[in-house]
DNA sequence: TGATTTAGTTAGTAATTACTAACTATATTT
DNA sequence: AAATATAGTTAGTAATTACTAACTAAATCA
């Protein structure tokens, strides 16, 4: 029997695995590893401006308008002017955005159902139990 | 009870913020993600050859070339000219080239540990089990 | 109301990452 | 031995990613 951290090493291969033979079947392999992340902490901030969206990334102002600029004219972004302050928008994800998220989630389905037809019913749920418990704060 | 992919989706999260952890830790953020990936190929190859290595990264050889330069100027590889070749060299991963898998080790074991503080013996030897049985081929 | 702060932008610069075309030197094929 | 193929390199180019300094316009503070 291996140790539990050989484990989580096959693990996060299998998993990172998935995720890129995701990314090829959205036609997403256009996208670099950088320009995903803008993409998936937009998403996760919900609608930031650009100074939020900067300070979470650690990257100065300039950059960020720069790279959601490209977003903006590749249509994965646009921008909502905010009727609060006239000086802010905020940052949108297009359907087109939106592609990396349900990426995502089709990448974690895969994963899920591989490990389902490996299980019985039982071991399923015990599986889903115990990952549920060690997940948990 | 959540679905399975739910909590895969949780998984997933852990391990890369858990590997974020680990990078820093092991002060390699001066490090992008490209180049990280270029020293983990060297490593899974094993000494590969400029050639090797581009194939299997999909890059075109000078890119490789010009990389791998920079690695050998901030001391993470070094060649050794093959004897059967005289045209080819073997790339190897200098200690500091090594740190890099150390670090993935060091994350697969914190993350190991933690589920294991959050689960009793015998939990825990059910969840190897599971795990493994899902993760074979 | 005047001074200061904040949101976003513009301009100029630099490192990284990637490409193709053309080259040298060694190895293999005919 | 000559022709071809392979390993690596050099040079020139381009997109991406990041920076600082300096700016405009709107909002807030004193």
């Amino acid at each position: 029997m291996k140790k539990l951290e050989e484990i989580v090493a096959k693990l996060s291969n299998v998993m990172v695995q998935m995720e890129d033979t995701a990314k090829d079947q959205f036609n997403l392999s256009n996208l670099t590893h950088t320009q995903m992340n803008y993409l998936e902490t937009i998403h996760m901030l919900g609608n930031p401006n650009i100074t939020e969206l900067a300070n979470i990334l650690k990257l100065s102002k300039p950059t960020v308008k720069v790279a959601i600029d490209k977003f903006i004219e590749k249509d994965f972004v646009f921008k909502v002017q905010s009727d609060e302050d006239r000086r802010s928008a905020h940052l949108h994800l297009t359907e087109k955005g939106k592609l990396i998220n349900q990426m995502h989630d089709f990448a974690h389905k895969r994963i899920a159902e591989s490990f389902k037809g490996k299980l019985n019913d039982h071991e399923t749920q015990t599986l889903i139990e115990l990952l549920n418990k060690v997940l948990c704060k």
